[in-house]
This record gives C-alpha cells, sequence and structure tokens, in this order.
DNA sequence: AATGAATGAGGGTTCATTCAT
DNA sequence: CATGAATGAACCCTCATTCAT
C-alpha cells in the first residue's frame, strides 16, 4: 500500500533507519505521483504524501527541503523514466527504424509509462507549466528531445522530405500526447490498445511500405 | 482594461448598477480566464480575479456562491465557445463534408479558440479532471461530441470504414489537443499555422483525394 | 484587559467595523507590547497577540503583512512615543537648559515611558539588535539623537569644554538605559524615583551649580 | 581552537574521561556564543551551535539534556567569568580601593569580557529576562554582587555617606550597562577606551581626589 | 447590488528532541 | 560516547468565505 515494490524485494522494516537517502526519496516520489493522480496537483499536502508513504510529517523538507521541491523531482522522475525508455530503443543499433518507431509506439502506452497515475502527473504538471517555468522546462526537455528523434526516424525510413518529416514526427508527438489525454479523460472510451492502434495508423498512413493499418 | 471588447460595444455606462447580472457573469469570468493563464488555476486567488475584474472583493461570492463554482463556469464559458463554433459549421447545409473538415481545422486553430489564455483554461482543468468528475464531464462532453461530428464527417467523404472513420476522427481530436499542448507549453516552436498544417497533412494522408498535404 | 484605553472612551463595539485601520493597528501594537512584555520576543507569537487584542488569528497579517514587520512597526511606535516626549521638551523655547535636563530625567522615567512593558520591548530589541540591522537602525535613531541633544545642553550650561560636554552627555544616556535595565531585571531594588535621582546625582556631579544632589 | 585559555590554565587532567566531558561542554558553550552573536538568541538552533562546533547535531542533548539547559549554562559561563576577574580584583589585598575601582574600570571593559560576542550574549539574555525568571535570577546576581563590592569600594575612598555611595556604586553599575548597550548597538561610536573614559569621568566627578578625569 | 474588513481552517515549514545504530 | 535520520508539535501565513455597512 505504502510502498508498490513487490514484497519479496522489501527489507523487512524494524526501524527507523533501513532506508537509505536514496530509497528514501524515492518513495516519498512514488507516494506523491499516487497523491496527484488521487487528489491534483494543488489538492496534494504534504500531509497526503507522507502519510501515503507511511512517514511522519516532516520527512519531506529532510529530503527535499521544500515541497515545490518534491514536485519538481517527481516530474523528473517521470519524464526521466519516460527518456530513457526512449533512448533504449533509439539507440538500440540492431533494429530497423520502422521496428524502432513500432516499439516507440509500445514504450508510449506501455502499462508502466501510460498508467493513469504517470498520466496524470503529465498533465497535472502541463496544466501549471504555463505560470512556471520550471515546469515547462523539464515538459519541454522530453518532448523536443523526442520529438527530434522521431524525426530522424521518419527521414531513415526514406521517401518523405525532411520538411515532411517533420512534420509527421511532431504530429506524432502531438498525437500521442493528445491520446495519453483521452486515456486520462475518457478511460472508457481509450485504452492502451487502442491509442496504440491509433498512432499505428497515423504512421501506416504516411508510410504505407513499412506500417500496416490495424 | 477589464473587458476586451472594443469600447464602441459597451453600453454607455450610467451607473455602476447598470451591468446586468449575466455581464458581471462574464466580466467575472474573462477575469478568471486571464487570470488562470498568468497564475494558473491552483495560483489563482478571488482577489485576483476581482482585482483583474476591477471589483471588489466579495462579488464572486455574490454572483457565483463560491470559487469551486466560479471555475467550473469558466470552464464552461469556454467549452460552450469551442462547441458553439464548431456546431455552426458542422450544421451548416451548404457546405461538403470535406470543406467542414478544413472549416473545423481552421476553427480549432482561430486565433479566438485557441489563443494562449483559453489554451491555458483547458489544460488547467484536465490537469485536474483526474481528481475533479465535474471538470472531466464538462471536459469529456465538448470532445466526444466533436468526436462524433468528425466521424461522420469521415465517413461521408467515403472510401474508409467505419471503423476507419472512428479510428481516424478519434486521432484527430488527440492530434489537435496534443498540438494545443505544443501551443500552449512551446509557443516559439508551434504556431496556428503550423499547427493547422499538420491537421490538414494528418486528412491528406487519409484522404488524399479530398485534402493536399500543405 | 484587551484594550488598555479608559472605559469611557470605547465605543459600544457591536461590529467588525467599527474600528478604522489606525486603530487596528495602534490595537494590536499595544497588544503586542503587552505580550513582548509578558513572554519575551521569539515567545511571543500570532495567537498571543491577537488573543491579548480580542481579534482573530488572520488579522496581523491583514494589517501588517507579517510579524516581522509587526514587530518592527512595534518598536517603532515605543521609540516615536520616547523621541516625541524627548523633543517637546528640549525643542520648548521657555525653558532653561538645566530646567530642560531636569525635565528630560523626569521624562525618561515617568510612568508612561519607563513602564515595565516599555522597558521589555527596548530590552527585547537591543537583545535581537545585533543579529538584526533593522532593528538596530530604530534603536540607534532614537539613541543618538537624545544623545546629541544632551550634549547641546550640557554645552550651553557652559563651564565644560565640548569634548568635555561629550562624554557626560552620551554617559547620561548609558546611565539612563543601564537604570532601565535595572527597573526591568531587579524592580525590587530599582523604582523610577530612583533612577531619576541617581541621574540627577549624576548631573549634579558635573554641575553642580546647576543641580543639587538629592 | 575551542578554547582560548593558556594551556597552563586548565586543570591537570586526571581522568581522560571527565575532561572530555568538562571540555565538550566548553566546547559547546563556546559554540553558542558565536551563534548567539550570529543569529540572535531566538534565532540559535541547537542545528547551528553544534556545526560550529564541528560536533553532530545529538550531541547537545548528551552534554546538556536540553536546549534551554544549554543556554542557561552559557549565560551561567558568561556570568561566572565576569564575575571571577571583578573578585580577584576586590579581593586582592594589596591594592588601594582607588585602584582597585581602576582596575574594575579596566577589567569591564577589557577585550575578552566586552568583545561583541559576550556583550550580545547579556543583552541576549537580558531582552528575554522579563519572561524568564531563570536569565534574571543569573544575571541579577552578578549585577548585585558587583554593586555591593563597589559600594564598599566608594565607601572606603571616604567622603561620602553609606546612601551617597550606594548611589554612586548603582550608578556606575548602570552606566557601565549602558555602555556596553552602546558597544553593542553603536560600534562605530563606542569602543572599550572611550567607555573606559566615561567611566573614569564619572568617578573623577565624584571623588575628585581620588580619580582624574580623562 | 456592492463593498472590503474580519474570520479561522488549513496549508507549508521549522526545529528541539529522540533513539537505533 | 557519538551520530544524524526521523518525528511531530507548533509556528507563520494564505485565502475562501462571511456579513455589517
Amino acid at each position: 500500500m505504502v510502498c508498490d515494490m513487490p514484497a519479496t524485494s522489501r527489507k523487512p522494516v524494524t526501524s527507523r533507519r533501513a532506508a537509505s537517502k536514496e530509497q528514501r526519496r524515492e518513495q516519498l516520489i512514488k507516494a506523491t505521483i499516487k497523491c496527484i493522480a488521487r487528489k491534483g496537483l494543488s489538492g496534494t499536502t504534504m500531509a497526503d504524501v507522507t502519510k501515503a508513504a507511511g512517514l511522519s510529517l516532516g520527512i519531506v523538507n529532510l529530503h527535499f527541503q521544500s515541497k515545490e521541491k518534491l514536485l519538481i523531482e517527481t516530474l523528473r522522475y517521470v519524464a526521466v523514466e519516460y527518456k530513457e525508455g526512449w533512448d533504449a530503443i533509439v539507440s538500440d543499433a540492431e533494429l530497423e527504424p520502422a521496428t524502432k518507431i513500432r516499439a516507440l509506439i509500445d514504450h508510449d502506452f506501455s502499462p508502466s509509462i501510460s498508467q493513469p497515475s504517470k498520466l496524470a502527473v503529465w498533465f497535472a504538471f502541463w496544466g501549471e507549466s504555463g505560470s512556471r517555468p520550471t515546469y515547462r522546462k523539464i515538459c519541454n526537455e522530453a518532448d523536443l528531445q523526442t520529438s527530434a528523434s522521431m524525426q530522424r526516424l521518419c527521414e531513415e525510413l526514406g521517401g518523405k522530405t525532411a520538411k515532411q518529416a517533420q512534420l509527421i514526427a511532431t504530429g506524432y508527438t502531438a498525437l500521442a500526447d493528445g491520446l495519453w489525454l483521452d486515456m486520462l479523460v475518457t478511460p472508457k472510451d481509450m485504452d492502451r490498445d487502442k491509442a496504440a492502434a491509433i498512432c499505428l495508423n497515423y504512421m501506416a498512413s504516411f508510410f504505407p511500405n513499412h506500417f500496416k493499418a490495424p
């Protein structure tokens, strides 16, 4: 409940000192993700987070100095997780461009990436990014790099000008974000498979030789 | 100052009481939109809104009972404005399906609909919609209806099965939302024209006989 | 208890609006003085002050923005009261220098100036002035001006060089401050009359023609 | 670094444990003095003190049980140091009364006694003494004994009644305290030499046969 | 209808103290 | 003895809401 690691990996915590600093930070970040999903960004209080983590009120300031910094680290955590998955695929020398794109779509809508709580975090921060430059910067970093990678892959597929590839790649990023939104806001009408299918359909329409519409 | 309509369209205000109830509400809603864009949803206080509207602190509760209701009315205001524009196009009997779609794209990225402050409102509420059923319901209503309209238009264009039309239509809505996000978060990299071009490109890829890629 | 104005001057307070802004500020400052005397500077909380003033918790920030500013205004209030009494005497054209000095001594140990709560305020702020430049500046202003005035008066009495007059005047200020300290810390052993007598004794020792030792 | 007394004045350490305990206490008290001078009494935290002492957070409670007790011991440390210096002079059988008084003035404004950090400690505690009987008691003890000693010396100088001697002695104590205040609050305008000169001037005015005005 | 001073619950944060190591 | 992560009471402050005017 408090910790979503599998039970077998949990040490039998008998003391206050059982967790290292890094573990505590991750524990708190995971609790924060849960709280944001449950109560929204502004509705998430320090009391909520620490209670969800099964720890005491003062611990956040001990490890993150302030709520603001906890939130930023939470966003960064999700952003890094996303980008690492993406980079692992892009930099895999053994895969063909089309295979990579296919894998990227699967990644974007994989359970761990597109689980409701993660999506809630993304949109919570996007919603505030208009008035918070720090949020915006972190969000942008992920989006811009993925969009650039995708553009390169589209160019490698051939048959398109660089300009076209850019439109397609930017469109893909937007499409994926929009589908995440659907998954968050209307989960009954949009699930991971359907979202991936729409993305594949999108790619198939531009690169019929490399992708097949579902 | 408070109201961005041209001065000539304003009624000659002879007394403070001349403003009708409905005008006061709209005045407050417009101030709220501005504040949300400037300070975010959670950063917007009643004092901010009333100051931006040039009115006194107590007036919101007089006209909206609570902050929560003001926010909901603000969301509804933006949603209704969006839907009305969309409906006007869809129900225009004189237009061909492809022309309608073209007009809908233009509508989605028209200055009044896709101005930064309106986008900020949409994403502010989407960001909180995970924990606020009321927000979600209002957001959904707009999205679902537009998606259904678009599906019908795609079917009318012919050459696609109903299933395919649905994927394309749902994809369009997601794409448009995702492009709005780009316009909000990275305004330097995404403007209205580029967004509309990407949407047209999307349609052209599925309906090459009806649309021409930019 | 809550308000130390004479009962007859109190309006029958039936509403929340009975007091003007300036009255509220003074009411809060007086409550602050009382609290500092009772609980010390660091022991004085916003809850203490507002309770002593018979008002609600949030009112201090409404009128003073922060606790820090309330404390500064409290110090300033005491400093201004002190200086005004002093200035009234010094600028009185009808008094002889010796008479003025006599009056200044009486002023320094008058009931309203040297009441325990006022002394507590002075020493509370002096105690923190080492680490708070703002406190120090306000404290200094009063001391320096009074010391300069006293020096001028000593010079007018004649029979002393300017240098001697400065030593005597600076010494007087220090002596009076030290006697205040005695009144604060050992009230059993030092009262207003005894303190004034010591000051008079001090002056008589330097100006035996103008003052008579008690 | 930690202890600025010459090594030869330290008691011969018979038990390493006992000595180190006492050393730790002194180390912490000296760090506390530094912190009070730098950050004020209320601004001094346990973390500040232990960091200044180069020790770990928990050590204060190990040696002093609580912050309150550390502060009291710090005050006592300064008070004892002051009184020991004073007593050494007063009880010196070889000195004349006037010489003793002269030495006492020098002592009051000697570098080690009137250094800014020590003065900060005195006034920090005086500032809180109104609401802390324990502080007041310790402060009083020093002041009363010194004042009594001074009175006796004044009587020994002759030419004054006991009553006069008391006024002069009490006045001296107040004067010295007030000059300390000037040294703390306006260090630019008051240094040790000037303060001692004012005290000597004070004594010379009452005992012109024994002291000469500077 | 409109105002804005006043309220007070609830938030983030600090920091003396504890205690497993 | 010594450490420092953890605790949680208590603080200051914010701000939606109320209501006398």
